[in-house]
Formats: structure tokens, C-alpha cells, sequence
DNA sequence: CTTATTGCAAACGTTTTGCACGTTT
DNA sequence: AAACGTGCAAAACGTTTGCAATAAG
């Protein structure tokens, strides 16, 4: 963590690739699910991808980096959501478009979201988790997740 | 703050329904848009609803309640997207279903959610807030508003 | 009398679904 | 061969919009 600061900007990518596909299958297997071409191809997309993407974008690149093999969206929306049933996409609400995913490879951290260009800066707070452990606790949930986003203006944006 | 909790879940109503009303108007007079009886009775159920709502149960509840007037969904989209741009109303983004509203009456706070029955219980902490605007200034961003929802399992749930 | 607001229905963007065909196991 | 997955098109869902009629200021 950075001097001065009570948070992180630092994530670790603790997942290859090749530990991630395997993953994938393993998961697949034990669902009795079968390993697909177009799931391979949205999984890999998803892991190449800097950023978070939405059903849409994702299809598009997936056309277009891959004219070859057919695919169509509602097997990308399909896809999807299996994976976030399996916890293996983080999903990120907003207000106006539709949702994004991510691939959750990186440790659990929240979004700080820039309302004039759209730009997400993730971070994580040690002290906020655990204020919010506790909060649940007294209140006698039992936490599963959690999300937290912070709306505002950047840096570039406010200069304009 | 009760003995022992960094957070509270108690919230002070500031606002009677008169002052409510006044302060609706005058948001109206200002922009200079009109006071209707379907903008009244909008605002009116929002004071009376002890729960967050969406459009759709907000329009069934007009449309149940007041059989005599005549309201669309139209007009109950417009006068929530309204209210939501004066601050009048907070939005709550949900996983499943369409935005929910309630007034911004109380003082803001955050959302607990059980993913059981989907009982929603409020609370704020100081600390958390204070952490957030921290982290926010540090990467340079100015922040508007933020939202923090905790998913979890409430006592009543865990015993099923 | 002017302007904003309304209800309606049609349009919209996102997501889901039914189905016949294809692919994986 | 059995079971699951696919693309497609249609449907569903929440939400927005164009419009002619209506109500507020």
C-alpha cells in the first residue's frame, strides 16, 4: 500500500490463463455442462479484455476477432450468466447502460466511477471491509458479497 | 448511536408531509413546471410507502387507491425521473428487478439486502462515509454521490 | 391564451425463451 | 446415442418518446 494512503489501487493477478480454462472445465464438468468452442472464446475475450465489458461489447468483439465461427448473443448472455452463477464474472450495475462483467480474477475491490467520461478506477479498503463485516454482523446477517461505487467527477473531467 | 455500534440504523425523518409538499412546489415554480394532481398523488404515496418502489408499484398502487383519476406509467416514469434529478427521490439499482425509489426524506444512509426474502434494512456509518470521501479526493476525483449495497442473509432467513 | 402535462400506443434497448438443428461427451 | 448447447427469431421486460388532447398558470 502506498504511503499515506488507507487504501490500494494494486491488484494482484494471482490467474493465468491456462489456470483460468482449466477452471472453467473443472467447474463445467461438475455441472455436467459441456466445454464449447463459444465458451472458450468468451472466457478468453473476457481475460484479454481491460476493461469491463457488457453483453453487447463483448458479442461485438467476439464477431469481429472471430469471423470464422458463429456465435450470437444469446449465448453470450447465456454464457454470462452461468458465470456469475459460478461467481466466476463480477458484475457492475449502472445507472443508464446495461450490465458490465468482469472476469473475477483479481481480488475482490470496489469502483470509483468518473459520471462525465465513464472512466472506473478500482480500489480497496481494508478498513471499509471490515467496517462493513461488522456492521452485517450486528445487524445479524450473514454477509455473501457485497458492492460499493462512488459516483463523481475525475480528474481530466473537471478540467474541461 | 446505540452503545457499542461504529453505525446506526436510526434516521431521523426531518420532514411532515406539508413541508414535503411546499418544498415540491416551490421545486416546481422554480423550473417553471406545473403542480398536477398526478404529481401530487405520486408524491404523496411516496411519503406514505414504508418501503422502496418501483414504478410499476407505485403505478398500481396509484391506480388502486384513486380508481376516480386517470394516470398512466408514462406520467409515473416522468415524475420519478424528475424527482430523481431534483435529489427528491433516491434510486436504488437492484440485481433483478427494474430501479426503486424512495424519498429523500432521511438522512443519507446505505442498504442492507437479504437475499432470502428481500428485506432491506438501512444503516450509515461515519467512518465508512469519511473513508470514501478520503479515497475519492486521493485519486483526484470530486464526488457527487456514492452507493453501497452489503447482500446477505438476514436472521429470519438463516433459520429456514 | 400560452405552455406544460397528460394518457395512449408505439418504439426502444436489454435480456430471455422456444425451437429445430448441431456438438460434445 | 443421449444430453446439452447453439443460432435464430420472437417475445418479454422495463423504460422512453411522439403525439393529439387536456389542464395549469
Amino acid at each position: 500500500m502506498e504511503k499515506g494512503r488507507n487504501f490500494t489501487t494494486d491488484f494482484h493477478c494471482h490467474t493465468d490463463y491456462k489456470t483460468l480454462l482449466h477452471k472453467f472445465k473443472l467447474i463445467l464438468k461438475q455441472s455436467g455442462l459441456k466445454f464449447t468452442k463459444q465458451r472458450e472464446l468468451i472466457v478468453a475475450e473476457l481475460f484479454d479484455a481491460d476493461k469491463h465489458l457488457t453483453s453487447e461489447e463483448l458479442y461485438q468483439i467476439l464477431k469481429s476477432n472471430y469471423p470464422e465461427i458463429k456465435i450470437g448473443i444469446a449465448t453470450v448472455y447465456r454464457t454470462l450468466s452461468l458465470l456469475e452463477s459460478e461467481s466466476f464474472v463480477t458484475t457492475l450495475l449502472s445507472e443508464k447502460d446495461a450490465k458490465k462483467y468482469e472476469l473475477s480474477l483479481k481480488e475482490h475491490h470496489d469502483h470509483i466511477i468518473c459520471q462525465g467520461c465513464g472512466k472506473i478506477v478500482e480500489f480497496v479498503s481494508q478498513e471499509i471491509e471490515e467496517l462493513q463485516n461488522s456492521i452485517a454482523n450486528s445487524l445479524g446477517f450473514k454477509v455473501q458479497n457485497h458492492s460499493m461505487q462512488i459516483f463523481g467527477i475525475c480528474e481530466d473531467c473537471q478540467k474541461i
